[in-house]
DNA sequence: CTGTTAGCGCTTTCAG
DNA sequence: CTGAAAGCGCTAACAG
């Protein structure tokens, strides 16, 4: 019970007679140390059981050997698949991973980014919250030396590093789709009007009709805050059209679960009155009766994967000390295509 | 562009003419300074954008305020659920979470646990991967002075500490509704025979058929190593029987879907032909047209909240100095009861 | 090949 | 109330 009593390197010294410098070298591999005595200290260590005090190699080294993830909520699917990759990449190259969950709250948000670099970690992961419009965070991370990758919500500004999923090539799929059925009465359930990704969304949805001939209808553009009211209250709006849609794209899979109960609360069938794709983020339509048509893939795995590679590399360039500030690097984004998969139906 | 001249209380000192050890007292507020000086410290802190140097205070002070919350997988609901809440509650505390998945892989989970050890967290969370067998690593951490809470799969041992849920509960309530609903022919698919929570779950569905004076049918309990294609098989074990039951409860509701889509492939009716109830992990069914009867609900984040409670209990137990080995805090187990809930039928 | 020395930034006795 | 000095465990010039 050697309460609290690590060995250290001091202490191996001591029994070896020989200096402090030479035991870290010998436990490092340090090729100036002699065979013999490196395969002393190590047999000593080995037997003392010691371990390096981490705290003091990180404070020497200003380097943490962790990294930062924050994403909005780390109950969605969308992004437990995502850190789940992450955690795997970064374990690989023995990081550690720390956590932040911003709740789409701004506020919350901007303490996670503090108490993260306050413990230095050495690069950050982060999916923007959704209502965060002011992104101050990015200035103070710049300053403190620790990179950012951005993935899924991500700033609209040019000088970060992203990954970004390219929703259009996905949302011209299923337009193409619901028109070769034979559908021309095609709504969307659109996200908050703000995010870009609503933005985008939205230009492809209306690039998509005009390239199959089918005329804008205005009133076939629907938002959503993303809540479940909000889900219902959209497709409602749709359902009491004069003209109903026969085909909807949604924002995400949450918002098709809300919208298809709200068809059926109207008495309407699923895949017969009207039909749906979605951006996926919920595996589940296997298990359903009535899944949506397709769904649009947006691989968060490889998202998040992507991700962790990009920061790793950063790191890993601040590392080799690339004093010359061409450091600044310039934001670099990797564009991540979105398409159709899993024909349910 | 200060690029990494990050002030230090040197610099503060310097500045001020005063002493390091005054600077550091001022900043934390030690009684023994005067309040004029306690003032010039602070200001000039704030003006020179001070961040005080984590990584030397947790050198120092033998302390990180980080925990590590290990689980068998970040992207299955039971646990991002408990994880969520877990990083909640840390955050309350100004205390940082580091995560680890085990995908269920003994080797993968002690890696992981001595990563965690030589970042010197403060604490520990663990569900356990469900492959281990050999719990080597408990003594590793009680020897490193780590406490840890256990929650969900929890080891059969007697001095640790965890949160239990007592799934026994739960499953007596399942089976009087079966009962009270007519049902004679009750199932029972159950996970891995080595696992407590499957031998509970077992014990629990035997007693609770005496007790209604239904005859047990060995042929009604079948195992699934919880794959997809175990549970598939599991099922189809059930229907095959010349006399099928017409309920089933079963491990988890990730056996339950594939268990219904089976069921569903052999042209029987979910919610007609038979019945489901299961243990809740996954919170879909108020999407699905036939859902099962009712779930058990195990509470995933107030599981790990309380995980989380238990922990910085003894954290600052241990804090607080109890130099006198007490601290050889035997185990304490709160147990949470299931219970049935979501009628969903 | 090995030892000496200094120091990372902060806290904390021990003396005033 | 404040300062001087030591030291946490490890690394890394700089000397031999």
């Amino acid at each position: 019970m050697n309460k609290g009593k690590q060995p250290t390197i001091k202490e191996i010294a001591k029994r070896l007679k020989i200096s402090t410098s030479t035991v870290s070298r010998a436990l490092n591999d340090h090729p100036s140390i002699g065979l013999i005595t490196t395969m002393r200290v190590k047999k000593l260590a080995e037997e003392l059981n010691y371990e390096p005090n981490r705290t003091a190699i990180f404070f020497k080294q200003r380097k943490t050997f962790t990294i930062g993830v924050i994403l909005p909520s780390l109950s969605e699917a969308f992004f437990s698949a995502a850190i789940s990759e992450i955690e795997n990449f970064a374990n690989s190259r023995n990081y550690t991973v720390i956590l932040g969950q911003s709740l789409d709250d701004p506020e919350r948000e901007l303490k996670i980014i503090n108490t993260m670099k306050v413990h230095r970690v050495d690069g950050i992961i982060l999916s923007s919250a959704k209502n965060t419009r002011e992104f101050e965070y990015i200035e103070i991370l710049r300053n403190a030396g620790i990179p950012v990758v951005f993935f899924d919500c991500v700033p609209d500004l040019v000088q970060i590093n992203a990954i970004v999923s390219n929703l259009k090539t996905g949302m011209k799929e299923a337009i193409d789709t619901f028109a070769s059925c034979g559908h021309r009465g095609i709504a969307f359930i659109n996200g908050p009007a703000h995010l870009p990704a609503s933005k985008e969304r939205e230009e492809a949805f209306i690039d998509a009709l005009v390239n199959n001939g089918i005329p804008l209808n205005r009133d076939y553009i629907v938002y959503t805050d993303l809540s479940e009211k909000g889900n219902t209250d959209a497709t409602l709006q749709l359902i009491n059209l004069s003209e109903r849609p026969s085909a909807v794209v949604s924002f995400n899979d949450y918002v098709t679960l809300d919208a298809m109960n709200a068809v059926r609360s109207k008495g309407l069938t699923v895949n017969q009155d009207i039909f749906f794709i979605s951006y996926a983020n919920y595996p589940i339509w296997k298990y359903m009766e009535n899944p949506p048509m397709a769904s649009i893939e947006q691989l968060p795995g490889k998202q998040g994967a992507l991700a962790a590679e990009m920061l790793f590399e950063l790191i890993d360039r601040d590392t080799e000390e690339n004093a010359d500030d061409s450091g600044i690097k310039q934001g670099r984004k990797i564009v991540l295509e979105s398409k159709l998969v899993n024909q349910h139906v």
